[in-house]
RNA sequence: GUGGCUGUAGCUCAGCUGGUUAGAGCGCCGGUUUGUGGCACCGGAGGUCGGCGGUUCAAGUCCGCUCAGCCACCCCA
């Protein structure tokens, strides 16, 4: 038989792994929760026309990146993103109607067949906020907090906000042929991408890193300075938003969202550790995805962090607490011989029932062997039961921290006992 | 889809201009301790040198193809 290997772009993560995917994910879920965000869960799978509709027909993610599931006669979609699925979800159960303003947040995998590369992989997670149903610019505001918070909580450094707005769609359409006629004239000089980007998508010639590509940029004209007076000042109240709050930024109109769902207050939190793509973070504001979703005319703002980029960045920075790896073991149960094994992992379960972290050998191992197990997961205590202990009733503690011994009796007490020891941080000196 | 780099033990890697039984460190297993870990010392297991083909008396080493991984471009979290 041979071996088969994950498919391209995906792996196993591996227990220690995922406790520092848990790190990421979970200072996540504390602030997003703590700013009155409530989990929302919604299919890994969804009806293909969901993302065609919502990101765009001639988006690079529809056009060429998406896993596609043909069953009967649809066709379902593994999801690129997780915006569409929870406006399908908020106008699936009618919340529009009941109670539209919805704060949720979500946290899982999202696919895209794209070329893997560092902090980018086909099977990647995300966390994201959502919130539906207002308009506001403070709450662009303080979405952006929720994730520059997260990422304070994360312990990440080197990372940065950087905000821009591409106004309405009455904006976006004015700009698109502003940029057309700065560009047109210089299209010669650009390079093979821009070209193509000037009829697909003139915005993204503003971020080409190309060097040929930066004089003709840095002469562009700013979305802001083309924005009508009414986006300017919605943008403007979201960037006072940001300063009561205290978070820093920058303005960058080189920020351009890739999704067509996207107006207004559009924000990227960059960090360079990751690689050449240092985005760990993209989101911004869709004031026009709910009702060309079927539903009235409501406004919605959100992010995404990628936890793959925000891992890449924190592997590379040196930090004051390190990231967590394997658990430590509480209490290892020895067995001497053979014959004690059964009442070891008696022992064992009476310790685990009691919520000490316990474990037992499975392997047949001598003593001395068990021993080496238990350092190794990282016990701190070590009882022993052999012939002597079980027929006095009793058992041998050893604290592997100090090397100390100590003999007690077996009975309701041992949980106890255990626990009490457990606490105990200053018996004993370190003799190690 | 395009380009660059890399594939040798479980992991990280060394193997000079092709030349006898392919190495190290770490890890693993065992011993020094008839029932006690971390340290030290000793010993052991573990490799069809990514795969296929070619050149050669001889290929881990040279050539071709192929596969995989990494990095970068496009695009994106």
């Amino acid at each position: 038989m041979s071996r088969l290997e994950p498919p391209k772009g995906m792996e196993d993560l591996l227990p220690a792994e995922v406790s520092r995917y848990r790190y990421v994910s979970e200072a996540f879920r504390r602030v997003a929760e703590g700013a009155g965000y409530r989990e929302i869960r919604t299919p890994i799978v969804e009806d293909l026309r969901l993302f065609v509709r919502s990101l765009g027909e001639v988006t690079d993610v529809v056009q060429k990146e998406m896993f596609t599931v043909p069953r009967n006669e649809e066709t379902l979609a593994l999801r690129p993103e997780g915006t569409a699925s929870v406006v399908r979800a908020y106008l699936g159960a009618n919340l529009d109607k009941s109670r539209p303003f919805q704060k949720f947040y979500y946290d899982g995998p999202m696919f895209r067949a794209e070329q893997p590369q560092a902090g980018r992989r086909r099977q990647f997670d995300q966390c994201g906020v959502e919130a539906l149903g207002s308009s506001s610019p403070l709450l662009d505001a303080e979405v952006m907090a929720v994730a520059m918070r997260s990422f304070a909580g994360m312990e990440l450094q080197n990372f940065e906000l950087r905000v821009n707005s591409i106004g309405d769609h009455q904006d976006r359409d004015r700009f698109r042929e502003v940029l057309r006629e700065h560009f047109r004239p210089v299209l010669a000089e650009r390079c093979d991408d821009c070209k193509v980007r000037f009829e697909r998508n003139v915005f993204r010639m503003l971020d080409c890193k190309v060097a040929g590509c930066q004089p003709s940029n840095r002469a562009a004209p700013h979305f802001l300075d083309n924005l009508s007076d009414t986006s300017r000042t919605r943008f403007d109240q979201t960037l006072a938003g940001l300063d009561a709050l205290g978070v820093d930024y920058t303005v960058d109109p080189g920020i351009v969202r890739g999704f067509d769902y996207y107006t207004h207050t559009v924000f990227e939190v960059q960090c360079p550790d990751v690689g050449a793509r240092s985005a760990i973070c993209g989101g911004g504001r869709y004031d026009t995805l709910i009702h060309e979703s079927g539903g009235p005319e409501l406004g919605a703002t959100g992010f995404a962090i990628g936890v793959i980029p925000v891992l890449v960045a924190l592997s590379k920075q040196t930090r004051s607490t390190p990231l967590p790896g394997d658990p430590s073991l509480d209490v290892f149960v020895a067995a001497v011989t053979d014959d004690e094994r059964v009442r070891a992992f008696q022992v064992a379960d009476r310790l685990r029932a009691g919520g000490v972290v316990t474990d037992v050998d499975h392997e047949q191992k001598k003593l001395k062997a068990q021993f080496k197990s238990a350092d190794r997961q990282g016990a701190r205590l070590v009882i022993v039961l052999g012939p002597e202990e079980v027929a006095s009733g009793s058992f041998k503690l050893r604290d592997l921290r100090h090397g100390e011994d100590l003999e007690l009796p077996d009975d309701e007490q041992l949980v106890a006992t255990v626990r009490a020891r457990l606490h105990d941080t200053t018996t004993g000196g370190d003799q190690r």
